[in-house]
DNA sequence: TCCATCCGGGG
DNA sequence: GTGTACGGATGGA
C-alpha cells in the first residue's frame, strides 16, 4: 500500500545486520506515524592507482573486530566522482552497520587508501540520498507491521520518495520550563530537587493548554495548577502529561542544557522510566551533561522534535539581534517584547521552606517562562522551517550548527548533485596550520574628523557572496592550469582564477543568490502570510550566501581555501578603492568608506549626478555585483581618535531628513555605562546633527552643573557590571567585586552571571570603597567628580572636540576658544 | 601585548 | 551517535 506523511524526526537502529532508517511524522489526518527504511552504510575509496583485483580479495576477507561485532565489508561499486575539480576513480564500499565505517575506513586508510565521506552522519546520508526534505510530503510504499513497543504505528517500506513540496502546517507544540531548589545560585542536578514545572502548548487548532505541577500545597487556587505530593509524583505526572499532550515539537529555553537532563536525572534517581520516546525509549542526553559542561548538550526524545528555541537563537538567529546576552529576559525584550515576571528566583528556596503561601508567584513566573520560550518559538519556526528545507536536514541538527556547519551542511547536498566528492575534514596538525593563517581584510578609510552635511552612502550588495561568484573564486579554479595569462588577484601576482570552468563552491553559490533575485520578486507578490515564509526562506539564504567567505577561511572546512578568502577580500578592497577613485573623479568629496559602503558629500553637485556615478560604476561590475544607494543624510559625525588626530574608525553618527539617528561605534548601548551618559550622549549626537551646536554646548554644561549639585537622579548613575567568577578568586578587586562582597554580607545572593549595580559615593578613599549598593545611596550622596571625569566627559568629549571645545570647555574653567574658531 | 583559561544558558 | 563546540572576554605573565 501506499501512504503520504511528512517527516521531522529521524533515528537508525540496527537489526541483525541490518541497518533501518525510523522517520517519524504525520499523515495528513494528523495521525502521528513511524515510517522504517531499510539503508546500507557506505563510504568511498580512492582507487585510481589500485591493484583493483588484489583489493578486492582483501576487502572481501576483511573482519574488525568491535565489541561483540565483526565490522566488514559487504560489497562495492566502481563509480568516477570529481574530487577538488579532478574526476577520479572511487569504489563506493558498502559496510554492515554504521559505526563499522569508521573502523573499516581507518583500516583502509592504514593499507594507504585515500577513503573519503567517512564521517558523514548516517540520518544526514540517508536524507540526502532519497532527497527527502524534513516537514514536507513524502511518500511511502510498503505495509503496516506488528511493532508492539511503540507508541504509533509502524509502517515498512519499500520505496520512499518526496512527494510534493507541500509543507506540514499543523503542528502540536509544546513548552516545558522547571524550576528547582538551589540554595546558592549554584546547580546541582543530582542534591536538589525539581519543586514545579510548567507546560504551555498549542495544538493544531491553535487551542491552548496551561499547566504547572508543584509538590507544595498552599491555599491559592488557578485553573493551570495543580499539586501532586512529592517530587516522585511530580516527574511521574510529567510522564503522563506528556503522552497524554503527545506533542509533535518541544520546546524550551535552554531545555537541552538544564530542564530535560534535569528531569532525566530526577528520574534516574528515583529509578522512574521516563520512556516518553514513541518507541517507549528514554529522554536521551549528550554524554556530559553533568560535569559542568553544559551549553553544548543535546537532548533528545525519539519521535518528539525536541527545539531548544535558545539554541538557534545562540548559534544563528541572535546575530540579527542587538542584545549581548541570550538570556530570556533579554531576548523575549527585543524579539516579542515581553519580559520574565519581575521576582527574585534566588528567593524560591527559602519562599519553598519557610513561606510556602507565597509559592503562587513562582508559579505564574514559571508559567510564564514556559509561555516566553513557546512565543518565541512560534516567532522563528518559519525560519527554523526554512532552514531545515533548504539545507534538508533534522531541525533539531540545523538549530544546533554554527554558520559554518550550515554552509557545509548546504555544500553537501549540492555535492551529490554535482557528482562531487567531499574533501575530508582536516586532521589535527593540519588544524593548527591553518590557525597559523591571518590575513588583510576589508579597507576602511580613515575619515578626517568633522561635522558634514549632505552626505550620501552608496554600498555594494552582498559584496563579498557577488565577488565569489564573478570571480569564479573557489579552491578548484585557483591557479588552474588552462588560463594562467589571464587576470590575476588585485595585488596578489600569484594568484588567478580559472575563466573556462565554474568552481563547484561558485556554482552553488551563485544558485542562492539566483534564488533570492526570485524571491524578492515572489515577496511582492505574496500575501501577507505567504511573505513572512518567503522573508524566512530569503533571511536563510542570506545567512547561507554571506558565510561563505567565511567558511573558505574556517579552519575546519572540508573546503577551505585561504586564498580564496584572501583573494576575496583583495577584490573587495580594490572595489572599495577603485570606487573612492572614481567618487573623487566626479568631482565627489569621500569622507568614509568601510569594506563594502563609501560616503561621500554631494557637495555643489545634485542628486542626478550622484545616481549617474552609482550607474556609471555598475555598468562597469561584473556578474551579480551592485552598488547600491543606502541613503541620503543631511548631516554626519566623525569624532577624532581618543588622544589622537586622525579619525576614528567604525564610530560615526549620521540622521536621515525624518530625524532618525544612525549611531555606530559609540557607547550609548553598552553595559558598564551610567543611564547619565548614554542619554546624554545620544542627546548630544541629536542636537549637533541637527545643527544645533550651541545649545548642544548649553545642554551639556546644564547637565554638569546638575551632576555637580547633586539633582541627577540615583537611579540614572549606576554602572552595572557583571560577577564572572567566584569572588574569591579575584585578585584584584575593582568596584563592582567590592559591592558584590557587600551583597553578600547582607545575604543577597551573588555568584558568576550576577550584575553588579553600584554607584560610586563621595568621600576619600579608593574607588571600590566608595562603590555602593542603589539602596544604601541617598538622592545626592554620589561622587560627582568621578561621574564627570569616568562617565560624562568620556561620552561627549570626543563630540565635543569636532567642534571646537576641548574638556576645559565643556566644565568651563578655560577660554572659549572654540567659539571664536568656529562659530 | 600575548597567551591561556573561562564562560555561556539554566535556578 | 559515520560524534565530542566555539568564539569572545578576561586576567595573568
Amino acid at each position: 500500500m501506499e501512504i503520504k506523511f511528512f517527516p521531522y524526526d529521524f533515528e537508525y537502529k540496527v537489526k541483525e545486520d541490518e541497518t533501518f532508517i525510523y522517520l517519524y511524522g504525520k499523515l495528513e489526518n494528523n495521525s502521528k506515524i513511524c515510517v522504517i527504511e531499510k539503508y546500507r552504510p557506505y563510504f568511498y575509496a580512492q582507487v585510481s592507482n589500485i591493484h583493483r583485483k588484489q583489493l578486492n580479495k582483501r576487502l572481501s576477507d576483511l573482519q574488525i573486530e568491535d565489541n561483540k561485532k565483526i565490522a566488514k565489508v559487504t560489497s562495492y561499486e566502481e563509480c568516477e566522482k570529481e574530487l577538488l575539480g579532478k574526476k577520479k576513480d572511487f569504489w563506493k564500499i558498502y559496510v554492515n552497520y554504521p559505526k563499522a565505517v569508521p573502523i573499516i575506513s581507518k583500516e583502509l586508510s592504514q593499507w594507504g587508501l585515500e577513503c573519503y565521506e567517512k564521517d558523514i552522519l548516517y540520518t544526514h546520508r540517508y536524507l540526502r540520498d532519497r532527497e527527502i526534505t524534513p516537514f514536507t510530503l513524502v511518500q511511502a510504499k510498503g505495509d503496516f507491521i506488528d511493532e508492539n513497543r511503540f507508541r504509533v504505528p509502524v509502517f515498512l517500506a519499500e520505496e520512499i520518495k518526496q512527494f510534493s513540496k507541500d509543507r506540514l502546517k499543523n503542528v502540536k507544540l509544546l513548552s516545558i520550563d522547571i524550576e528547582t531548589y538551589s540554595k546558592n545560585k549554584i546547580i546541582q542536578m543530582d542534591k536538589n530537587p525539581i519543586l514545579m514545572i510548567a507546560f504551555y502548548g498549542r495544538d493544531e487548532k491553535g487551542k491552548e493548554f496551561k499547566k504547572v505541577i508543584t509538590w507544595k500545597k498552599f491555599s491559592e487556587k488557578k485553573d493551570y495548577l495543580e499539586f501532586v505530593n512529592d517530587e516522585i509524583d511530580l516527574l511521574n505526572r510529567f510522564r503522563q502529561i506528556m503522552i497524554d499532550y503527545n506533542p509533535d515539537i518541544l520546546t524550551g529555553y535552554f531545555s537541552d542544557g538544564f530542564d530535560l537532563p534535569y528531569i532525566k536525572t530526577r528520574a534516574e534517581k528515583y529509578k522512574i522510566k521516563m520512556d516518553l520516546g514513541l518507541d517507549y525509549s528514554e529522554i536521551y542526553t549528550g554524554s556530559k551533561y553533568n560535569n559542568n559542561n553544559l551549553s553544548n548538550a543535546t537532548s533528545k526524545i525519539k519521535g518528539i522534535l525536541h527545539l531548544d528555541i535558545f539554541k538557534f537563537i545562540r548559534n544563528i538567529f541572535g546575530k540579527n539581534l542587538k542584545t549581548e546576552s541570550y538570556s530570556l529576559n533579554a531576548v523575549s525584550n527585543e524579539l516579542i517584547g515581553n519580559s520574565k515576571h519581575d521576582i527574585k528566583i534566588e528567593k524560591l528556596a527559602d519562599t519553598w521552606d519557610n513561606h510556602p503561601e507565597k509559592l503562587i508567584d513562582f508559579c505564574e513566573y514559571n508559567l510564564h517562562d514556559a509561555h516566553l520560550a513557546l512565543q518565541l518559538f512560534e516567532k522563528l519556526f518559519f525560519d527554523i522551517i526554512e532552514f531545515t528545507k533548504i539545507i534538508g536536514l533534522p531541525s533539531d541538527d540545523i538549530i544546533r550548527m554554527r554558520f559554518s556547519k550550515l554552509v557545509e551542511s548546504y555544500i553537501l547536498q549540492r555535492a551529490k548533485e554535482y557528482n562531487v566528492i567531499a574533501p575530508n575534514k582536516p586532521a589535527k596538525n593540519e588544524i593548527e596550520q591553518r590557525f597559523e593563517e591571518t590575513y588583510e581584510g576589508g579597507f576602511v578609510y580613515e575619515p578626517t574628523p568633522g561635522l558634514y552635511e549632505d552626505l550620501i552612502v552608496f554600498d555594494f550588495r552582498s559584496l563579498y557572496p557577488t565577488i565569489i561568484t564573478a570571480h569564479n573564486i573557489g579552491p578548484e579554479a585557483l591557479n588552474c592550469d588552462c588560463c594562467d595569462d589571464k587576470e590575476k588577484v588585485p595585488g596578489k601576482d600569484n594568484y588567478w582564477f580559472c575563466t573556462r570552468k565554474k568552481s563547484f563552491l561558485s556554482k552553488v553559490l551563485e544558485r542562492i543568490i539566483l534564488r533570492r533575485v526570485d524571491l524578492k520578486r515572489l515577496i511582492k507578490e505574496s500575501n501577507e502570510e505567504e511573505k513572512l515564509l518567503l522573508e524566512s526562506r530569503s533571511y536563510a539564504l542570506k545567512v547561507l550566501a554571506n558565510s561563505f567567505y567565511g567558511y573558505m577561511a574556517f579552519f575546519g572546512a572540508r573546503w577551505y581555501c585561504i586564498e580564496c578568502a584572501k583573494s576575496t577580500t583583495a577584490y573587495a578592497r580594490d572595489y572599495i578603492q577603485s570606487t573612492i577613485k572614481k567618487a573623487e573623479e566626479k568631482q565627489f568629496q569621500v569622507v568614509y568608506a568601510d569594506t563594502d559602503s563609501c560616503f561621500l558629500l554631494l557637495g555643489d553637485q545634485i542628486m542626478d549626478q550622484a545616481m549617474e556615478f552609482m550607474n556609471e560604476i555598475n555598468f562597469n561590475l561584473p556578474g551579480h555585483m551592485e552598488l547600491e544607494f543606502e541613503g541620503y543624510y543631511p548631516k554626519g559625525l566623525f569624532v577624532a581618535l581618543k588622544g589622537k588626530e586622525g579619525g576614528a574608525k567604525k564610530k560615526y553618527a549620521l540622521i536621515t531628513k525624518e530625524g532618525t539617528l544612525k549611531i555606530t561605534g559609540f557607547e550609548t548601548v553598552r553595559r558598564n555605562w551610567s543611564p547619565i551618559s548614554k542619554e546624554v550622549q545620544q542627546n548630544v549626537l541629536r542636537m549637533v546633527l541637527e545643527d544645533k551646536k550651541e545649545e548642544a554646548l548649553e545642554y551639556i554644561k546644564e547637565m554638569i552643573s546638575k551632576l555637580k549639585s547633586g539633582k541627577i537622579s540615583k537611579e540614572d548613575l549606576i554602572i552595572k557590571t557583571q560577577i564572572t567568577k567566584d569572588l574569591r578568586s579575584y585578585s584584584s578587586i575593582g568596584p563592582h567585586v567590592a559591592v558584590a562582597l557587600k551583597m553578600l554580607e547582607k545575604d543577597i545572593p551573588v555568584g558568576p552571571g550576577t550584575i553588579v549595580e553600584y554607584i560610586i559615593t563621595k568621600g576619600s578613599g579608593l574607588i571600590r570603597e566608595r562603590a555602593k549598593m542603589l539602596e544604601e545611596v541617598k538622592q545626592g550622596e554620589y561622587d560627582a567628580d568621578y561621574y564627570l571625569n569616568n562617565q560624562l566627559i568620556p561620552a561627549v568629549s570626543s563630540i565635543f572636540l569636532v567642534l571646537g571645545y576641548n574638556e576645559e570647555d565643556l566644565l568651563g574653567e578655560g577660554k572659549q576658544e572654540g567659539l571664536g574658531k568656529f562659530f
